[in-house]
RNA sequence: GCACCCAUAGCUCAGUUGGAUAGAGCGUUUGACUUCGAAUCAAAAGGCCGGAGGUUCGAGUCCUCCUGGGUGCACCA
């Protein structure tokens, strides 16, 4: 049984009993945990409620107690439930029968694991790098929240459909190319033997780090606070018209370009844990027309409207009356330019028509990658579907019923524009079905910008962080970082488990670096900018992802001595809960097991909550308090060398229990447990 | 100019839909390895929740104003 049914259960009891005794229907009940266990187990502030919604209906004044006292008696009825009390002001405080709550959490279950009637499907994109250069560390925050979402909405029995927008055909590919064509010369048999030739830790995607920077002093001819030079941006221009036209020799070195990017980009998420349904890309947005029928509808419906006069004279535009517009702002959003070629925003828009299936259009599709455990990865393609991995049936993309992109706080307004456009084509769905989850940048400490060599003004040493810029390549590559960390964790491994193979010894350093990386990402509410140091990312202590691997790395241990000890768990305490089982759960010691027991039988709760609010710190940090825990009662408790049957029985169902909710909180945030540690 | 975000311990951050005595990590000080592993545990110190009003049984949380920071507001993406 989990722990949220009955919650549930004694939520619907109260509601019942607020109608029967007060004719009030409350639409929502709030239940917290008591300050401290004395308290009880579930506490209900609805007598405050209550009292004042009486208060508004009849005008009777009544005492937040009176009331709960009310309603107490019906509560103690049910199942699991041993005393209810009033306390405080009129609180509803609610203890549970310990012993036989105990058994029924921790028995085996042997019923449909997810039962989730809602088989409408999510769809979550995140990621969405520029194909055109290695990922750094704000990218990961992106990845790492878009995955641990969809991991938080999975487990509480979602479907979900992860994509990736691949903008293969954008500005900043076109730098790059303009940086192979007119700095390097290169032809691209010449790119892709230099490919060939670099080594494993300076790959393609690194070198196009250092090109992309060296093409934005190109177009400054040097001088970097300069003017762009009008002749040089000219062959931007020329070669992103030739990237967006396709079928000729520049189109095709700039597909080059992208998709070895994307593959780097790839392995480095894979790292990490991460992978995606499909990659979606501008290229096919383009060429199957996409937007002329997104355009299409969004003129029938009288969504944009054409410019005959004025600034912006032979535009479409959106009408954004939210924004007041000025000399310098325009009011409303320019969708097509006079010149005839559609923006962002536009694209953006017949994308996420067919998100939602809305657009009466779909992409062709082929393999992109595929997995040891049978996953894979679809690209959208222009050629005719081939079906060349029968093996790899092709899903059914698209049509999601709601769609989440995570895309970063700096993008809120554009995002905006892309709700309400799509809105305006599909009333039915409305802007409810567009969801931008935002998050805040990942900046640089100053103190991590002295690291990396990077000169500062004293006007910038002032500042708290210092925003990343590709542009500058002033950031802090993801490959870059995960070395650092497997290198720092592998010296750890190799000092405390000299006997583990050379093998082992990697695995586990590596599960500890994504362990550390993840769960630094994670702590962090979205809307907090991280300001990155390398000393706070780079530790394994504290409130870090290794501290909750080494708690259930711990429990495993005693598991392991278990086995081989041939001390197995008693059964029967299990299923019938003896007297000796309710005495060592009560009293100021059993007060400290319970609470353990209580806090490992709120992840569902705690995972409902970060994927309802969408917002993984939420699990995060209760992983966290519930390592702390176990640790706590690791400390108290010698587990094997307890003498009393009884007492050792129950704590191995604890311990087993903490492990196995602690090990899949862990899951959901993308963490695994390693052996040993 | 307009819109959005942020301000909580020395530092970095949590704080459920408005609920009981505002929490954690780091850092500082002091203790605990003959034990299921010390990447751990315990204890101490540390707070006018940026300021001022308001809403109510109750405000770190909601409203208004102010101060100080950040980010957007392209015929870029």
């Amino acid at each position: 049984m989990k722990l949220l049914e009955l919650q549930n259960r004694i939520k619907s009891t109260i509601g019942d009993a607020a109608r029967e005794a007060f004719q009030i229907d409350l639409d929502q009940l709030a239940a917290e945990v008591p300050p401290r266990t004395e308290l009880g187990d579930l506490a209900f502030p609805v007598a405050f409620e209550l009292a004042k919604q009486l208060k508004q209906k009849t005008g009777e004044k009544r005492p937040p107690r009176t009331i709960a006292e009310a309603l107490k008696p019906k509560l103690e009825s049910i199942e699991f439930v041993q005393q209810v009390e009033v306390a405080g002001a009129g609180y509803l405080n609610v203890f549970f029968d310990r012993a036989k709550l105990l058994s029924a959490l921790t028995a085996k279950s042997v019923g449909s694991p997810a039962e989730s009637i809602d088989r409408r499907k999510l769809m979550v994109e995140h990621t969405s790098i520029n194909p055109n250069k290695s990922a750094h560390i704000g990218h990961v925050r992106n990845s790492v929240i878009g995955d641990t979402f969809v991991r938080s909405l999975q487990a509480a029995g979602n479907r979900v459909e992860v994509q990736n927008y691949i903008d293969n055909t954008g500005v900043q590919v076109a730098d790059v190319v303009v940086g192979f064509m007119h700095i390097e010369n290169m032809t691209l048999d010449d790119i892709k033997k230099l490919d060939a030739s670099l080594p494993p830790e300076e790959p393609f995607d690194h070198y196009c780090w250092d090109l992309y920077t060296r093409v934005g002093l190109f177009y400054r001819d040097g001088n970097l606070d300069g003017e762009q030079n009008p002749e040089k941006l000219k062959l931007r221009a020329e070669i992103l018209h030739a990237i967006e036209e396709g079928n000729n020799p520049i189109a095709e070195l700039a597909d080059y370009v992208a998709t070895r990017n994307v593959e780097q980009i790839l392995d480095t998420m894979e790292r990490l844990g991460i992978r995606y349904d499909l990659l979606a890309r501008e290229s096919e947005i383009l060429h199957l027309h996409f937007w002329e029928r997104a355009f299409q509808l969004m003129k029938e419906r009288g969504a944009i409207h054409f410019v005959s006069e004025g600034r912006t004279r032979g535009c479409w535009v959106m009408p954004f009356e939210s924004h007041t517009g000025t000399e310098e702002h325009e009011s409303d959003k320019i969708i097509v330019r006079s010149n005839g070629t559609v923006t962002y925003t536009g694209k953006d828009i017949a994308y996420q028509l067919w998100k939602l299936g809305k657009l009466g259009l779909d992409f062709n599709y082929k393999p992109f990658r595929s997995y040891a455990d049978g996953h894979a990865t679809w690209v959208t393609t222009t050629e005719p579907n081939a079906e060349t991995q029968p093996e790899v049936p092709r899903p059914d993309f698209g049509g999601g019923a709601i769609v989440y992109n995570v895309i970063d706080s700096r993008q809120s307004y554009p995002q905006e524009i892309v709700r309400k456009g799509v809105a305006a084509v599909v009333p039915e769905v409305g802007e409810e079905a567009s969801v931008h989850l935002s998050y805040e940048m990942v900046a640089l400490s100053p103190a991590a910008c002295e690291e990396l060599g990077i000169e500062l003004s004293d006007e910038d040493r002032k500042r708290p962080y210092i925003e990343m810029s590709g542009r500058k390549g002033l950031g802090v590559k993801a490959d870059d970082l995960i070395n650092r960390l497997e290198a720092d964790a592998l010296a750890e491994v190799i000092a405390r488990h000299p006997d583990l193979t050379d093998t082992e010894q990697r695995e586990t350093a590596h599960a500890i670096a994504v362990g550390a990386l993840r769960y630094f990402l994670l702590k962090f509410t979205r809307n907090s900018v991280i300001a990155f140091d390398f000393k706070e990312a780079l530790s394994f202590e504290g409130e870090t992802g290794p501290y909750c691997q080494y708690a259930a790395v711990r429990a495993n241990s005693i598991f392991r001595k278990l086995e081989t000890a041939e001390l197995t768990v008693i059964d029967s305490e299990r299923s019938h809960p003896s007297n000796a089982a309710t005495e060592t759960l009560s009293g100021e010691a059993g007060d400290e097991i319970w609470s353990l027991l209580m806090l490992a039988a709120r992840l569902e709760e705690a995972n409902s909550q970060a994927a309802a609010s969408a917002e993984p710190a939420v699990l995060a940090k209760y992983t966290f308090n519930l390592a702390k825990a176990f640790n706590l009662f690791y400390h108290r408790h010698r587990i094997i060398a307890e003498e009393n049957e009884t007492k050792r029985a129950m704590l191995i169902n604890v311990a087993d229990y903490t492990r196995q909710q602690l090990t899949s909180a862990l899951e959901t945030l993308g963490i695994s447990v390693p052996e040993r540690m």
